[in-house]
DNA sequence: CTGAAAGCGCTTACAG
DNA sequence: CTGAAAGCGCTTACAG
């Protein structure tokens, strides 16, 4: 049943002939521990021959060290977060670190807090979960636990990494307006998530100073079929936009299957800009024109900034350097097929 | 900066006027230790008041277990995989679990092995990543550590938690029998992945069994883009089936763009039929006929199983029961509009 | 330069 | 029914 079990630090001290804290001081090669060049190589074949590696319980118990990091997010399923957490998990692995998920549906919140910082299981906490308000501050304040929020910013609490949303949305709009659109309108998504709000309010103020009237604004769960049901809104509307933003992937994908069902045609009648490119956007009715943003990157930031923390940093408010991009398809032209 | 520390077992022992060993017998109370009625209440107070949880890493150490699950997966992006993980972490979290996720993306293998089992971090792990000779089973056949394949089956292993894709294949294969087609092609994903192989081989025999000819069969990348460039070919081809069954969610995307590019009008001139299911098949070009698959119990199952082997079950090879559901939309007809 | 000891926070026989 | 002791596998001052 149970084969040999894993050595221990103890067998390979015993191999190298020397004491086991001997063993444990060049393993973990303090480089200015004096110990005998010779003693140090005896050591390590031991380590190696034995394929030793230390057990994270013991080792983490006597320095109050796990080389965990929870992540806590509100849907693996949603690909933009997924994207994110890959990147994440794959920095975390980079330096050293494991990483355990919590799925944040709002019920499990409590329990995993418990279960993760009270049980001592992490050194730290990435949470890309919590929108405005939600109940997750209220654990992480009385914490001590180093953490970040990723995406969802907290303002004030100066650990937020965020890519640079104001930079989308003001991207989307150039876009528009370079076309020569003057009629905007934009979905955007429940007014709880602030990177969301941060995009769209930029998408306006940049059409507003540029010396067109305000977008008109919808509002929509992040689904498909919410966005279905708020462009039919926006094609009834009398007097339509020429040109709209949309504010995730679903929305672009709802959008479009259901203007195409309306007779609208795009970019002909409306020209349609969204946020978050995935290589499906090639493959639907029109080929949509998005904003791609630099989702690895803010995993991996996002890591090193809160791994920086578990070791003493200052925590801060970081944004990721890397400018949105615009991926252009076909979704997207002068106004009136002008 | 650091907060105050967290109670220990010995502070809740003070607080209750006990032994710790006392505590420690009443908090993991096994219902015949005989202990005194008011002893007990006395002790459970004191860990009430304290919030008391005991250290994950010093109970790990003693009892030489980690309520901790690996998942190791291709890729998190991938939606399908995200739903089984997202089921299978619920599940484990119901279950006093907690889980650390580690992508497979064939590097990071050896290392995500040694890092989680060698030290001792993890008491099972759920692997949903091998695909059929991967290198993973070189590892996982010398540990002793208790694991199980989860969607990608292992052959002879004993230890697969896998769907009834037989079922999925041959539902496939019946529903275009039944509007009247005799003309068949399928769209495989590469023959390294035994799930994909054991539906498309069961529609393959369901089509024959019925009378007709063998499918044709085109292999494909699980990208659109693959998809799209073999459903080139099958419209180029001077024998054109007259109903398609597609084995991936990326493959029926891919296929109806590609169908509406080249003029080719789903359901009238081609049917089609998907295998998994997404809202998104609601909103692109055609509205796509496809098989659901019971990702989440596969998830919750398999995490149950593996949780089962740990308490010292043998394992054992596991069918999911749940058919596999037809989710009826617009892409598939009787053959010529007739 | 290396060994012996203490201790991280638990659990579990073993005494009493 | 409860306490005292040992020990899980490490690391780290402290001696020597």
């Amino acid at each position: 049943m149970a084969a040999k079990p894993p050595p221990r630090l103890v067998d390979v001290a015993a191999r190298a002939g020397v004491h086991v804290s001997t063993a444990s001081r060049v393993l973990n090669g303090s480089v200015d521990s004096k110990v005998r060049e010779e003693t140090r190589l005896r050591v390590h074949a031991a380590a190696a021959e034995l394929r030793y590696r230390p057990n994270a319980l013991a080792r983490g118990l006597k320095t109050s060290t796990t080389t965990t990091l929870g992540l806590l997010v509100r849907s693996l399923s949603n690909p933009v977060m997924a994207d994110m957490a890959r990147a994440a998990a794959a920095r975390a692995w980079e330096l050293g670190y494991v990483v355990v998920i919590a799925e944040d549906d709002g019920v499990i919140t409590q329990r995993a807090w418990e279960r993760l910082v009270h049980e001592g299981r992490i050194d730290g906490m990435l949470v890309a979960s919590a929108s405005i308000g939600g109940p997750i501050l209220d654990f992480v304040d009385q914490a001590s636990l180093p953490h970040v929020f990723v995406d969802h910013v907290h303002p004030g609490s100066g650990r937020n990494v965020a890519m640079r949303e104001a930079d989308a949305g003001r991207m989307a709009a150039e876009h528009l307006l370079g076309l020569g659109h003057h009629h905007f309108g934009q979905i955007t998504g429940p007014p709880a998530f602030d990177s969301d709000r941060r995009r769209s309010e930029a998408f306006r103020e940049t059409v507003i100073a540029a010396g067109d009237p305000a977008p008109v604004r919808w509002v929509a769960d992040y689904t498909e079929a919410s966005a279905s049901e708020v462009a039919k809104a926006i094609f009834a509307a009398k007097n339509r936009p020429t040109a709209v933003f949309v504010s995730a992937l679903s929305h672009a994908i709802g959008f479009v299957a259901t203007a195409q069902r309306a007779g609208i045609r795009i970019p002909d009648e409306m020209s349609l800009i969204g946020y978050d490119d995935d290589p499906l956007l090639d493959y639907i009715g029109v080929p949509v024109t998005s904003i791609r943003m630099p989702l690895a990157e803010l995993g991996r930031i996002a890591t090193g900034a809160l791994i920086d923390q578990i070791n003493g940093s200052a925590p801060r408010d970081i944004e990721i350097p890397t400018l949105p991009i615009i991926v252009p398809r076909s979704s997207t032209a002068t106004p009136n097929g002008g």
